[in-house]
DNA sequence: GCTATATATACGATTAATCATATATATGAT
DNA sequence: ATCATATATATGATTAATCGTATATATAGC
């Protein structure tokens, strides 16, 4: 994992945010950052599929569902960049843990998604 | 310190390299920089500029020399991301050390300098 | 098969980042 | 005051990143 491609990665408010809120979900799917980020399925879509080509991101179909989490693979700094990020983060990603816990019907818990 | 405008930062080669250079010999003005990176003086001297608006780093003159250091405002979560890229980028950092300290006359050490 | 939902990608346009070169400023020495 | 060194900035050109919109693909249910 190159540093400069790795920060460009999180150069980006839509990227950083997906990547911070996986972080601490565990794993997501496109439908949830949409709502939790409010952006247009293409858009958040676009920048998952640059965080999945340059190795942060991995994803795994569940029928209908997209679901990614941070690939396996990403390296122990890169990983403790992330966390340390989330953890003084609270500020910054309020907004969107609140869009996230307030959309109803989410997959891991529901039959019906998004 | 915004997270996104802070990546923004470290999401260039020059910048990051600068950054690590920084944050591992505490402070270094732009003639070391350039030597250790091997690039020419207005793009070192942008760079620099840019991380010092965006207050990631400090100068201060010292004659004809100005030094750089990490801002002392700088939020720890920014400091331990520095560092923990620092702890793992001997790869990516091992030329400039190299051109770094095979420099002859730095500031520090000599009164011709640069 | 057809329709609905979820997600991905392609295309052209727009905006932002970076660069090389030239020039300006500041300090120190003579 | 002049000259040399170190550093900063301005300008115009080039390249890269991002976006909105349209469209394609994949799965599920009927």
């Amino acid at each position: 994992m190159n540093p400069v491609s790795f920060y460009k990665c999180l150069a980006d408010e839509i990227r950083l945010k997906c990547l911070l809120l996986i972080a601490r979900e565990d794993e997501l799917c496109v439908c949830e950052l949409q709502a939790a980020l409010d952006e247009s399925q293409p858009k958040i879509s676009r920048h998952l599929a640059q965080l999945r080509k340059c190795g942060l991101l991995q994803d795994t179909r569940r029928g209908q569902w997209v679901h990614y989490s941070l690939h396996p693979d990403l390296p122990a700094w890169s990983r403790q960049v992330l966390q340390t990020t989330l953890a003084s983060s609270d500020d910054f990603m309020q907004d969107a843990y609140t869009k996230l816990s307030s959309m109803g019907d989410r997959p891991e818990r529901a039959a019906a998604c998004c």
